[in-house]
Formats: C-alpha cells, sequence, structure tokens
DNA sequence: ACCGCCGGGACAGCCCGTTAGT
DNA sequence: ACTAACGGGCTGTCCCGGCGGT
C-alpha cells in the first residue's frame, strides 16, 4: 500500500509544518504561502486534503484532542483509584492551558471566531463534548470508587470544570500573567475542594 | 461645532452597521463592502476613522463595555446595599453571556483571534480588566456592609468569575444549548453560593 | 471483448454526463469535478480517453453531427426525388437550430471560443464540411432529379445555406427569440425559394 | 477634472492592452497576468473598472460596436442617397468581416460562449441589435429615396442579412478561406441583388 | 488496458488598505 | 471630511500529469 504511506507522509507534514508555524507567528497571520514553504507541499497537494485553510487548523485541534484523549486513557489504566493520581494528571493538564505559547491554545482561540466554516464547528463541538466526557469519567469513576462523595452531581461539575478551564485556555492569548492572577494552580486546587465536599 | 457633530454621526452609522451585520451574517463573513453597503459610508471615509477592519469590531466591544459599565455604575447607586439587589442585576447579566445572538458574545469571540493587532489586544484587555474591576467592586462593597462574608478573597474569586463567564461566552458561540447544560442560572446560583460561604 | 464494451459503456457515460450537464449549466460553468459526479467516472477514466476537457464537447459534437449524418442518409433512402420531402427534412433541422436550448447549437458556439486547440479545431471542420457537404449533395441530387434547375450554382447556394444556418445556431445562444425575428420558417421558406429560381 | 483624466487614460491603456493580445494569441489564451503585463496596470487597477475578465473583452466589442457606428452615420450624412454609395460601405464592412485577424470577430466569437455573464450577454444583445438598427436603417433611406424597391421586407431582409454576417464572421475564426468559398463579395453581390429585387 | 488517487501549479477574482485628488 | 483610483497579497478552484494498483 504504498498510495496510504504516501498518504500520511503529506498530511503529517502538513500537520507539522502548520504547528511550527502557529508558534511562531500565530494562526492569523499565518498564509497558505507559508504553509507551502514550510512543508514543502504545494497548494495543490494541499487543497487535495483539506477544503480550506481554516480546516488544516481544525485538524490540528483535532490530532490535539486525540493525543490528549490517548494519554488519559492511559494514565486511567495505569494509575490505582485513588485521588491524587488523576488529580496530578488534571493539574499538569490545567498548567499547560495557561501557557500562551501552547499550540492548542492557539489554535482553539483562532478557530473559535471561524464557526461559520461547518468543519470547524464540528470540531470545536467536539472538542467540547471530549473535554466534557473526560471530565464526566472521571467523577463517576472517583464515585465509584469512593473517593468522590456521591453528593457531588457529575454532569453539572464537569461543565462547570470544562467551562473555566475554555476560560483559562481563552486568557492565555491575550492576559499577561500577572502576580495575583487566578492560576491553574488556584483552579486546581478548586477543583480539588469541589470534589472533596 | 459641526464638524464634532457630522464626526459622531458618522461613527454611529458605523456601528449600527457593524453591529445589525455582525446578527446576520456573522464577524467573520463580514467584508469592507458589506460595511460600506450597510452604512453608506465609502472606504476613505471609513479608513478615515479606524486603522483596520477589525478596529471597526474592537470599537463595537469598547462600546458595548462602556454600556456594561454604565448600566452596573446605575444599579449600584440606585440599588441598597442588599445582596439580592446586584446579585439580580449579575444573573442577568450572565443570561445575556449564553445567548448565541448577542453582539458582545460574537465580537468577542472574534476579536479573541486577533490578538496580533494591538489595537485589539488593547481593548481585549480593557475588556478583561473592566470585567474584573467590576466584580471586585461588588463583593469588597458587599463585604463593607457585611453582606459577604470576609472569608472570601476577593481578588481570587473576582477572578474566578470572569474566567466561567468567558467560558460561557465562548461556548454560546459554538455549542447549541443542551437539556442538561451547565447554565447561566446554575452559574448565578454557584456565584451566590460562593458569596454566601 | 469484454474490453470493448467497457470501453463504449464508460465513453456512453461520459458523453451523457456532459450533455446533461450542457443543458443544465452551460458548457462554460461546468467543470471536470461537475462531469465527474455527474458520470459517476473519476478523473484518471475521464482523461484515460480524452486529453482535455474541451475533447469532451468536441466528442458530443462529433456524435450530434454523426447522428444527423445518419438521419439524412436515411432520408435520402426512404424519401422519393420530390423536392418537398427533402425540404420537409431540412426545414425541421433549420427548427433545432434555432431552439436556444438545443446541445448542439450551445457546444458549437462554445467549441468556437476554443479552436486554439486542435483537436476542437478539427471537429469544428469536420463541422463545418459534413454541413456543406450534405448541402451539396442535395442540391445537385435535386439538379439530377430535375427538380432543381441548373442554373443554381450548387457549391455557393449550399455555402450561403450553411453560412445562415450557422447564424441562426450562434443567435438562438444570445437572442431571445422576438415576435418579428427572422425564423428558421423563413429561412426554410427562402431556401426553398432559392432552389427554384 | 483630474480623476476623470486618469480613468480615461487607464481604461485606454487597458482596452489597447486587450487589443493587442488578441491579435497576438487569441482571447482564450490570454491571462490576466498578460493584461497586467501588457498594459502596465495591476490586477487591483483592473478589478477597479472590470468584474471579469471577460467583460474586459465585452468592453472591447462594445468599442468596436461604437467605431462602427460612429463610422456609418458619418457615411450616411455625407453620402448622397445612392445605391452604390452606402453599398460599398457595406461592401467594405463585409471584407472586415472574413478577416480571420479581425479583433471583432475574434472577440465577437470567444464572446459567443460566455453569455452566462449577463454583461456579456447584454454586450451581444446590443452588438446583435445595432447591426440589425443600421441595415434597417439603411433600406428605409434607399426606399425613400427610391433606390430601393418598396416590395422588399425591410425587417426581416436586414436580419437576414445580419444573420449571414455573423455566420461570416464564425467562419472566419476556424475555416481557412478557400478557392471556391462563399466570400464576402459574393455576399456583397447577393445583398445587391436582392435590394433591386 | 483501464481506473483511482496523489500531487502540481497557473489562474481568477476578492479584499484590505493606501494614496492622490476634491 | 470625504471620494475614487489603485496596488498587490491571498485564497481556493481548476485542469491536468503521473504513479500505483487492478
Amino acid at each position: 500500500m504504498k498510495n496510504e504511506e504516501r498518504r500520511e507522509l503529506t498530511i503529517g507534514q502538513l500537520l507539522k509544518a502548520a504547528k511550527e508555524l502557529v508558534l511562531e507567528k500565530g494562526c492569523d497571520a499565518i498564509t497558505m504561502k507559508d504553509i507551502m514553504d514550510q512543508s514543502g507541499l504545494t497548494k495543490g497537494a494541499i487543497f487535495h486534503y483539506v477544503k480550506s485553510k481554516d480546516e488544516i487548523f481544525a485538524w490540528v485541534l483535532q490530532e490535539k484532542l486525540e493525543e490528549t484523549n490517548q494519554h488519559f486513557l492511559n494514565e486511567v489504566r495505569q494509575k490505582p483509584a485513588t485521588f491524587e493520581g488523576p488529580m496530578q494528571a488534571i493539574a499538569q493538564n490545567l498548567a499547560s492551558m495557561e501557557n500562551s505559547d501552547d499550540v492548542t491554545n492557539k489554535v482553539l482561540v483562532y478557530l473559535l471566531g471561524k464557526e461559520n466554516n461547518p468543519a470547524v464547528a464540528e470540531v470545536l463541538q467536539k472538542f467540547y463534548e471530549k473535554a466534557l466526557s473526560l471530565s464526566l469519567q472521571w467523577i463517576t469513576a472517583g464515585q465509584q470508587h469512593g473517593v468522590i462523595p456521591e453528593s457531588v452531581d457529575p454532569q453539572k461539575t464537569s461543565e462547570l470544570f470544562v467551562l473555566m478551564s475554555i476560560g483559562l485556555r481563552v486568557r492565555s492569548t491575550f492576559s499577561p500573567p500577572k502576580a495575583d492572577s487566578y492560576t491553574a494552580q488556584d483552579l486546581s486546587a478548586f477543583i480539588a475542594a469541589s470534589l472533596k465536599a
């Protein structure tokens, strides 16, 4: 299957170039020419796979989404069912959300302004739902193992967490970290407190 | 001053047209031509006042910001220092944040992707700080009047609220309201609870 | 020969799709993608048979040309050598030439703008010569049977007829039929008169 | 009126470049870059005046149309009301119609394939109607001066002539002149004969 | 031979912003 | 203050070549 390989390779090049450029100059300033130069592909090759420039970024987000998903599935399997184990993973994840150089943050915020594009809207939708679903999984798992009290409403609580995490991501792109900001660490503490109540 | 009047009039037309178009087709799809047609102004006239298209949207956000500010200053002056009075105003405001047809939400999310533009970055910064400042004012005022306990950390708490409100605004633009979503009402309840603790 | 059958089938699909699309949206607006979708063939399959998009239309014209040719050969064989018989066939043919929804007209006019392409030029040439030859055949046949006087110059007369028929075809594509237009019927009368003189 | 001058100048450059290129390589092969290079204008400048590439050619045809019109109005005023005078002008005009290097012929045939474009359709319409109207004017003028018999139907006859002239123009673009072709001269003779009958 | 997918690159037209002019 | 000419970068479309597979 030679074609299959080529396909994977090309898409890999494309996504790699896109991620590099996002860090270098920010989504909005990236042109197709930038992507062509960085990836070594031509316009024809790129548009063979995507329908618009924005769809490239949607793919990047999608990829990140799958990485996170994979990462947490591993976490769940390996770690024993303590409270601190998953909580540490969450804290780590939240930390990346307030990093203004995080590709996911930049791409997410860029795509938010492009909900017109159905492909973008779909990915954003998925992103939101996946975040929700992961959050929900942990809470219910925690309740099953008795480390999170039954009094916690899994649905509402996880939605609250996701809402705040979005706030964190968005803030990272325009607000420089300040001394007295509410940090990811604060949020971790808040979450921990909420789940013990 | 005749010139002053004309100036105000022109800018009024511009902002009015922009807001109408935002509702009609979404920020990203709006072109200068759309704005020209809708406002009746020519390109030269528009660029006489703004430096870029995005600055128009920045102005819209700015305007909304001032409206909100004005509105809440009135609230604070008129209402007595009870807990429920301001809380009602907050709840009302939160409700508009989850309305997917709210101009402020749409413009805010659009501008988030344009932080490259300094003028945009500045307005976003102001927007965030104003929201923070309003939140902070209420909490400290509440504490002074003894309706909010001193145990509440004003700074952190208001940052948490703003973070969540941003999450709410952002979610409105891409996630259709669902039956079991965490709503603005839930958030109001959460805030009320937090401030009584 | 299985291959032979498939070949015919594929080409048939291709031409059928092309003709349908011509009626639907006009030659100029048709893209390869349209043809692919309509015919169910892929690009590779199509380009295996033709060298360029325009060649598809050239084939369509060619096909129409052969149909007409076949039709008139039948006419000539079946009908006795009267004046009215062939004249009726001519009239019928002329009528289709002023139909703005006639595929032949549309394709012909489209190809006229593509004489650069040698394959197209060749088909146009053939088209013109065939029309001329048919016209010539009838006139000389008529003269042999004594229904058309010898005073008529077969060559010049048939060229005149073809010239006018081209005018008719071309006009059909851009001029809506008007009350006082020179119609195909008028042209039939003119031809009849010319051949009796 | 400085702007007016610039406007005229720019449009002049544009049309001149277009006409040169038509002769050089044929309408269909001309790209925007060709026109930009030849005219010295940029894409922005060109598209400020026209909505599409085809509209440039429509303008060329329009210009030619007006030239012809002007030319014949002069003819009509200067020449006395003999039969041979105008007939000579007609013959001259017909001669240019069978010149395969005539810009008008090339542009006309090119535009015929673009009737989809409303701007093109309009110009073609005008072209046809103007040709008709000129023809009609002469015939009726001739009848008033008694050099053309009343038995000639002005409307039908002029339509016939225009139809044939279109045929002549179209043929010029794809059929090389042959020894025994029906020439413009033949057509002149035919017209002369028709108008004396 | 036939067909499908990957890939290339020229091209049109859109769109933002600038500048000369009124 | 306002207008209109102009510049040119950018996206996405489109036709087609060519390899790989059947």
